[in-house]
DNA sequence: GGGGTTAACATTGTCGACAATCTACCTTTC
DNA sequence: GAAAGGTAGATTGTCGACAATGTTAACCCC
């Protein structure tokens, strides 16, 4: 149970924006190398610069967005060698949050929940962006579960970066049971607490994914 | 040989300011739960608000500040569960690169490098500052020479969390060269491309940290 | 004396305006 | 005709002012 006594946290202008705008470029409505130009979007979130300028340093931060002086803020392009780098960072962020879990965590726990989505995915039926979503939702429960502030934190941006991927070349993307098996053996290795054989699905699992959105 | 011409990257003001901060932060010029006054820092970095807000924005979002609506900034305060979770991170990370540099890096030339870092630390003979600051050049140099934009990011903020800590108990710091030792331990088994004896290495390096850390 | 109300102060949140800079196009010159 | 120079437009960078909010302390009432 959890009690209605909690302290309250209100967000900030700037995280509430910077919320938003992660949406919206894991979601492609900004494209890969697109401009934001600051007045039209506070005119669109009705606020003022000042805090979208503050919100779009806290992406400038994570690297989503890169800045050029006197010029403007624009969606970062994932090149293949940045998304061969960000699938080095996640491995690193959820092969730690996998060993954390294993290690003093209820991974029987754990590993039920995650087969619970690969049920999901399974019922999917090959609809890509159903396919997709519960793929990521696979990853963020994984890492959310690890319950790690810094883990995270760093991973969200790293599944923004994912989305933008998937996102970008969704009507070639494989949407085949293959996926759903891949995730419900390292499900398994999980709930049965074995740490090699979930070290081993995982970074199998990134190199996959490296390899799926290299050869488009 | 390195060109001089090369495409000149004017960092952006709030990016100038994060810097600082950062800088500020991990060397104990704010303490840990101190407030971060606006006015006060702007008037003497001698910029406006607005700037100095973007770029506590930066930081808020590496979680070394914490936002509490209409009251200001704080730095956060470092916890036993704090420390526990950076060690965590930074393990995550620091393994990440160690891994690289094994695995596709010239890793008989980090080692090198390393080994150099290692020396410096001897012949500190037992400065506790030097020895500190040395400390922390190994791993920021493990990770930058695993050329991965993503792990030196979320790294740096580590490092700053590591430089909080190491401040703040700096009197009780244990200076022997045991530490020293543990480096060229794990530089050594980098340089002879083990990867089984890195990673337990490292692992056990961390857990010393946390041990050293807890117990004050 | 404890609890509650009120007022003054300090600090943050937001905004609009102006300055600095860059880009693109047009003009001039050889 | 091509290159250099100049100009207009658009966009970002910075600032100061004002509004909103929270805190503190004094004061009053029970």
């Amino acid at each position: 149970m959890t009690s209605y006594i909690e302290p309250l946290a209100q967000e900030s202008t700037p995280s509430i924006i910077a919320d938003k705008l992660r949406k919206a470029i894991g979601h492609g409505e900004f494209r890969p190398g697109a401009q934001i130009v600051e007045a039209d979007l506070a005119r669109k979130l009705g606020v003022s610069r000042g805090p979208l300028r503050e919100g779009m340093q806290r992406l400038t931060q994570e690297g989503l967005l890169v800045s050029i002086r006197n010029r403007g803020l624009f969606v970062i392009d994932m090149t293949p060698a940045d998304i061969r780098d960000m699938y080095l960072a996640r491995e690193a962020i959820e092969r730690a949050a996998a060993y954390k879990i294993l290690r003093d965590g209820d991974f029987e726990t754990v590993g039920a929940a995650l087969l619970a989505i690969v049920d999901r995915m399974l019922a999917a039926d090959g609809d890509p962006a159903a396919i997709g979503e519960l793929d990521i939702a696979f990853h963020e429960l994984l890492v959310r579960l690890a319950d790690s502030p810094r883990l995270s934190r760093m991973h969200r941006t790293s599944i923004i970066e994912t989305r933008m991927c998937i996102h970008a070349l969704e009507e070639t993307y494989l949407a085949t049971d293959a996926r759903a098996i891949e995730h419900q053996r390292l499900a398994d290795a999980i709930r049965t607490g074995d740490i090699a054989r979930t070290d081993e699905l995982l970074s199998a699992h990134m190199d996959d994914a490296i390899e799926r959105l290299s050869n488009r």
